[in-house]
DNA sequence: ATAATAACGAGA
DNA sequence: CTCGTTATTATC
């Protein structure tokens, strides 16, 4: 039922007219009377009988293709669940809206009448003369070792584990990867290989990343790699109509891989073998609408369900992937220390520049010396420099002034916020007043307000060395690339283009403002950035180099000299584990007026060991509860708030409530 | 949203 | 006890 009332999350029966007989197949969109009034539903399987005394019939089949296959309900199920959502909210998301002229010009290319049972590729001839592939009998053959189809690992053999990967890729074993991509590597071609080897086993793959710009790259990669149409690319930026078109397509099976942003994660694939997400720290893979899911946790949901290979990429290691390696979930791929020095760009920290280091805003034109050095150098080597700068707005936090420790509340660990300049500081989760804060660090007991970062500097930088061009790169205008030779290229985070034979020199700017966001992932978001920046940079012995405006004694900044992020997250889950954050734990917010938030705890039957912490304001004079459990009893407890949201909905409560499982802030 | 169903309370 | 009214709950 396509409603997404918590209370309803569940299937009804309806008896099929004799004329719908035909369409009425597993997977099709319906409509149906439901008290009182036409509502479009899914059909989710066909039964003999039924428990229900008087059934109503089913109104229209919407259209006879079955859009929504059993490997995918059953994920959109487990991913309900997880989530404390319902099936009609993930069904939204997984299956994109109908758009009927698209249909009719796929089903027309490549006509899919043929009733199946849904659960097996489907014998039709239409399917034989598809151009990727024979019929389908002979595709089961394929996907075992028998074909012993080789592919060459090309650079995966920078990484000892690399080789392995591959070729359990090609034999259709469901191998799971963490891996750690090596500076300058061009992660989109190890992507395609990843995708190639496993199409060459016989089966097919989705693959997702965070934004327009990475996709481009990808495409590009695979049809190098693949040859044009082996594949297709699945993005809600694309448009409705080639969005279903896409979905279509690949429904249909011809095509074995689908690429795109989150919106492909549910992307339907026949004899999936792989899913595979790169960058998996980018917000963007955090879905914004109901149930809030994260295309990481989909995709590896879906590796679990179907027991098929996951790989899970970036320069920089998230805590979650590091939980997946030190549960022995996944396999880590990084590459030797020696090959690791042997390609990193050389690294340095400003040390301690205070003009810059503390107060960006009020700094003067002038860099640190070494940045502006390091860039005048490359400069004249007639090689590009890049600069990144990070956007304003990032929401204020509170650290010791003295040694610019965040300042964390003494009873939950939950950030300090200062309510106004002269203000007791409060703890934006429970609420309660730190009045006599000292920092644990270094026992001072000032604080200040971190700062925004400032755009300006860079401008300065660019007045800075007449004659140069300055290309930036930003919110607006996004570069893929820019040419090899000398000139200044400023981009906030996210936005640098790749340089033609990689940059000469990198600096990285106003490390304050990224590094005292108000954020349980500063650090590892930080560092994330930076390591995307410098992976942009020629090698140490090509004469590549990177600065860092940020005091080296840091860890998120030692991670990034060392060139070590498995390292910092290893750090990171650790003290998370020790302050009880996710991923070491699983957590769930529950946001609305204070009264309904109230009621649906009251309501809720959590596990016993869960812990509930605010309240705390959330906007617009809404509050805010946590609640938290041992990811043991991380099911209960979306299970118990599900259900109470579901008593709640079904009173008609009106204040409407948010549950968030794993919201991606915690303040 | 709407219909059924249960619960309730006043008047016979 | 019964009827009429109102809360509750299920909706195939």
């Amino acid at each position: 039922m396509d409603v997404p009332l918590p209370h309803l999350d569940r299937p009804f029966d309806y008896l099929v007219p004799e004329g719908l007989d035909a369409d009425a197949r597993p997977g099709v969109r319906v409509k149906v009377r439901f008290a009182g009034q036409l509502v479009d539903g899914w059909l989710l399987e066909r039964a003999e009988s039924s428990e229900h005394p008087k059934l109503a019939y089913l109104e229209k089949v919407v259209s006879p293709v079955p859009v929504l296959s059993p490997e995918v309900a059953r994920l959109a199920r487990a991913v309900a669940d997880r989530y404390a959502g319902s099936l009609a909210d993930v069904l939204r998301l997984a299956v994109p809206p109908r758009h009927a002229r698209a249909e009719k010009a796929v089903t027309a290319a490549a006509p899919d009448g043929s009733p199946t049972d849904g659960t097996e590729p489907t014998g039709s001839p239409a399917d034989g003369t598809a151009p990727d592939g024979g019929p389908a009998e002979d595709a089961d053959a394929g996907a075992r070792p028998g074909g012993r189809a080789e592919v060459d690992p090309r650079g995966w053999r920078d990484y000892p584990a690399g080789p392995a990967l591959l070729r359990a890729l090609t034999d259709g074993r469901p191998a799971r990867a963490v891996w750690s991509a090596l500076p300058g590597e061009d992660w989109a071609d190890r992507y395609a290989d990843a995708v190639a080897a496993t199409v060459a086993g016989g089966r097919g793959a989705v693959v997702v990343v965070a934004d327009a710009r990475d996709l481009d790259r990808l495409d590009a990669a695979l049809t190098a790699v693949l040859g044009a149409g082996r594949h297709v690319r699945l993005a809600a930026a694309d448009g409705p109509a080639r969005r279903y078109r896409a979905f279509l397509t690949a429904r249909a099976g011809e095509v074995d891989v689908v690429i795109g942003t989150r919106a492909a994660m549910f992307a339907p694939v026949r004899r999936l073998g792989l899913v595979a997400i790169w960058d998996d720290g980018d917000d963007l893979h955090a879905e914004p609408r109901a149930p809030y899911p994260h295309a990481r946790d989909v995709l590896l949901t879906r590796a679990q369900i179907g027991d098929i290979a996951a790989l899970v990429g970036g320069y920089a290691r998230t805590a979650e992937a590091q939980l997946l390696v030190e549960t022995g979930w996944a396999r880590e791929v990084v590459a030797d220390r020696a090959v690791v020095r042997a390609r990193t760009p050389a690294l340095a920290p400003t040390g301690d520049d205070p003009q810059l280091a503390r107060d960006p805003g009020a700094a003067s034109a002038r860099l640190p010396s070494l940045a502006w050095t390091t860039a005048r150098d490359a400069l004249r080597a007639d090689l590009p420099v890049l600069v990144q700068v990070p956007r304003r707005g990032y929401v204020p936090s509170v650290a010791c002034a003295d040694c610019r420790a965040p300042a964390r509340c003494p009873h939950c660990a939950g950030p300090l916020a200062l309510p106004s300049a002269q203000g007791t500081p409060a703890c934006r989760w429970c609420g309660r007043v730190a009045a006599a804060y000292a920092c644990p660090e270094c026992g001072g007991r000032r604080l200040r307000a971190s700062v925004t970062g400032a755009r300006r500097t860079a401008e300065e930088l660019g007045r800075a060395f007449p004659g140069v061009p300055v290309r930036t790169s930003g919110r607006e205008e996004v570069l893929a690339s820019v040419p090899g030779g000398a000139g200044l290229v400023i981009a906030t985070p996210g936005a640098e283009p790749v340089a033609e034979g990689g940059y000469g020199a990198v600096l990285l700017l106003d490390s304050w403002a990224l590094l005292t966001r108000a954020d349980l992932r500063a650090g590892e978001e930080a560092l994330r950035r930076w390591m995307a920046a410098a992976a942009l940079a020629r090698p140490g012995t090509a004469g590549g180099r990177v600065v860092v405006v940020a005091d080296g004694a840091l860890a998120p900044v030692q991670a990034l000299l060392r060139w070590d992020s498995a390292w910092f997250a290893a750090r990171e889950l650790a003290e998370r584990r020790e302050l009880g954050f996710p991923p070491a734990v699983r957590m769930a917010s529950v946001t609305g007026a204070a009264e309904a938030v109230a009621d649906l705890l009251a309501g809720a039957r959590l596990p016993g060991d869960a812990e509930v912490l605010g309240p705390v304001p959330a906007d617009e004079g809404r509050e805010r509860m946590l609640v938290r459990v041992p990811r043991s009893r991380a099911a209960a407890m979306a299970e118990a708030l599900h259900a109470a949201a579901g008593q709640r909905s079904a009173r008609k409560a009106a204040d409407p409530v948010r549950l968030q499982v794993d919201p991606l802030t915690l303040f």
